[in-house]
DNA sequence: TTGATTGCAAAGCATTTGCATGCTA
DNA sequence: TAGCATGCAAATGCTTTGCAATCAA
């Protein structure tokens, strides 16, 4: 799953890079952020993400992971995303191709998907307004092919009212 | 913009029965808010509404503002919807057709659309997962016709890697 | 040496909840 | 009258910031 740490060297080539044209600093805490978020390929909120920097490091705080992901953001190395349970989770960007994601809401199961027909038509969409589109969001919320027996009635309309209740957590423990 | 006081018998109608069936009870309260949500055509959030209301009656709070907002989401008549600011906004669900939103990260501007094809496509992309979905939401961000020339640089990509700051207040206030 | 970085603690902010009082059914 | 509804205040949870000490360049 993990790529070999010797494999970064592009990514870690991009933040110095962004680090040096902003007028920032290398630190042994951006690096050890940096090394510990491109090992992990999941999606990370900021505390999760801590929480492995802690094992390596005890002495890096909270506030540094959270301002490095912000920076790892904008040096477009990670991307922020959300799933509806009001939490930022981070995934990789750079080398990913763009992606959207369904959301499974009894298990928590996120599933990427890329569909160029759709990107197509976004695009297309956008023009019909004049609206020129830098980036867009796609979620669908459902049920997995694990959790089809959990549907709750007999047909399940595509109009629900209510916001899901996404247990991301039990994504992250496994 | 706003339908005449008559036309929303209907929705009074849902959220009666949504009540009764729930074993709640009607109230002064619950039957402003609803009656200043049905007549404002816009993305508001609570504490919007909270606002709107209080002109009518000082004396109700944000927690039966925000109470009733849930309440009308369970009873299909709203939905909630996010646009970056980590702000929950409402909008009208009832009698109003699904679409998605194009947000102007520029003026803050929310445009509606739909587009049959792509919520087909997006039906299609889910069973080939064997996923049932049960609702979705896509949101283009970009440049409004207005804002085309805010465009940062010569040339604007697609695979922007920081949140836009949206501006959703302008909208708000006008 | 200078100014960016760090991490603690605390502030912000939107959202939720506990609870005593008030009011529907 | 029973128990849901209300609204205040306070808690919560995630995110962000102030600031003094620390450290990279």
């Amino acid at each position: 799953m993990a790529k070999k740490k010797e494999e970064f060297k592009k990514e870690k080539e991009i933040f110095l890079e962004h680090i040096q044209k902003s007028g920032l600093r290398k630190t042994a805490q951006r690096d050890l952020i940096l090394e510990i978020f491109l090992k992990t390929e999941d999606h990370l909120t900021s505390e999760d993400l801590y929480w492995l920097v802690q094992k390596q490091d005890p002495t890096v705080g909270h506030t540094t992971v959270y301002r490095t992901l912000k920076l790892l953001t904008e040096a477009g190395l990670a991307r922020e995303v959300r799933f509806g349970d009001n939490k930022t989770y981070y995934e990789h960007h750079y080398d990913h191709e763009h992606h959207d994601h369904m959301i499974c809401t009894n298990c928590g199961k996120v599933i990427e998907f890329f569909s160029p027909e759709i990107e197509a038509m976004q695009d297309e969409a956008a023009e019909k307004f004049g609206f020129v589109p830098t980036h867009h969001s796609l979620r669908i919320w459902g049920f997995c092919s694990d959790c089809q027996h959990e549907l709750p009635d007999q047909h399940q309309t595509v109009s629900s009212g209510a916001q899901p209740r996404v247990r991301v957590k039990s994504v992250m423990e496994g």
